[in-house]
DNA sequence: CGTTAATGCGAATATCTATTCGCGTTCAAT
DNA sequence: ATTGAACGCGAATAGATATTCGCATTAACG
């Protein structure tokens, strides 16, 4: 951020700013997310925009920045632990990446879509990370029942595969019922989380 | 396509426009594949390009078409039919999809991180339609051992899943060794594709 | 109040890129 | 060889968008 706003007026002008932003995406995509457009829609000058924002992308990343920690929010009331069964742990996973897609009327789906030239990375790396930490913490807790080894690989795997299978269902027509995709994923994924490491049955 | 090239110099010069427009994507990214730059890089003007292609993006669907050919006839060329097990089966049809990705120096790297705004979609979806019908296929030839009923949404599933997957691996820096993504995707694709269609055990 | 620093403005500027168009060149058929 | 059509050229045009800058307005504080 180029200056620290300092009076009331301009702390309220980045608020705005950030949420034009996000606004502008969602109604009319990402490459049609002028900053013109955006200063219209936060109801100030494109002059001023730049008073606080270096350029266009730092403008952008703060957006990032917030939808991110509303992310991760989410993701830590989701109460994870407690489900014993691997399935139901899934499936609830599952459910609740689906919403946080859905959310934000498209938003997120214009980002994910974007997400090569976009600090998306720090999204996805940050839902991933949390996939994973909350993964290790699952597996320590349930390791007499699923000792998994390389967890790493299989939450890389497992976290890509319902992402961008997600992304692709919603941003095409659905030919598929997203309730029955979701009931697969979660077979699909359970079913390889719950899988022991490599020993030959005897 | 504007014009129908008549003369051998003009067949040379569209063939020449794709090759080029392939070369650029491939060592400048498609941001800055310009009209000037393919023009120049096929050693014809501007102006010339116009001649036979409608627009810029005429022209990137002309290298899309081609490229798509090139799988299918890949694709064709693999004998998956003969192949029993499963696990193998989905293993060569991974490996496959590797060496397709990587291949080009890094043409379809890009070209798939810049899906959504590309014909890309003919290609997935191509792809996807080719791996439908060897899919039905193939466990047509084995419904004795592997009895599916949804393979729409099960194929639509791992098609995707192993797509993106890849993409994601090979387009980051990989912290993961490809051997093992390879056999662990196959263990989630092989494992899924193998479960039988909902009944419960006694 | 009055002064000053912070803030806000938006027309003007800089840059980049697709696309066109008028003119010169080459081809192929007679 | 001649001629008309196909071809090829690239400077000029058109359109879009990020970014700047000099001036106007507002807040903070004595």
């Amino acid at each position: 951020m180029r200056k620290q706003p300092q009076q009331k007026r301009s702390r309220e002008m980045v608020r705005a700013l950030v949420d034009a932003t996000a606004l502008c995406i969602q109604r009319h995509g990402l490459d049609d997310t002028t900053t013109a457009r955006i200063a219209e829609q936060a109801g100030v000058s494109v002059g001023s925009l730049y008073q606080y924002f270096g350029d266009k992308s730092a403008l952008i990343e703060a957006l990032m920045d917030r939808l991110a920690e509303d992310i991760a929010g989410g993701l830590r009331r989701l109460p994870l632990m407690a489900v014993n069964d691997l399935n139901e742990m899934v499936h609830r996973s599952i459910l609740f990446g689906f919403s946080v897609l859905r959310s934000r009327d498209g938003l997120y789906l214009e980002l994910v879509r974007n997400w090569h030239r976009l600090p998306t990375h720090r999204m996805v790396d940050l839902l991933q990370q949390h996939f994973m930490e909350l993964s290790r913490l699952y597996f320590l807790r349930h390791y007499r029942d699923y000792p998994i080894e390389n967890l790493e690989v299989r939450v890389f795997i497992v976290t890509n595969s319902v992402l961008f299978t997600m992304v692709r269902h919603v941003s095409q027509g659905d030919l598929i019922g997203e309730q029955a995709l979701a009931r697969e994923l979660t077979r699909m994924v359970a079913g390889y989380l719950a899988e022991p490491p490599e020993t030959a049955a005897p």
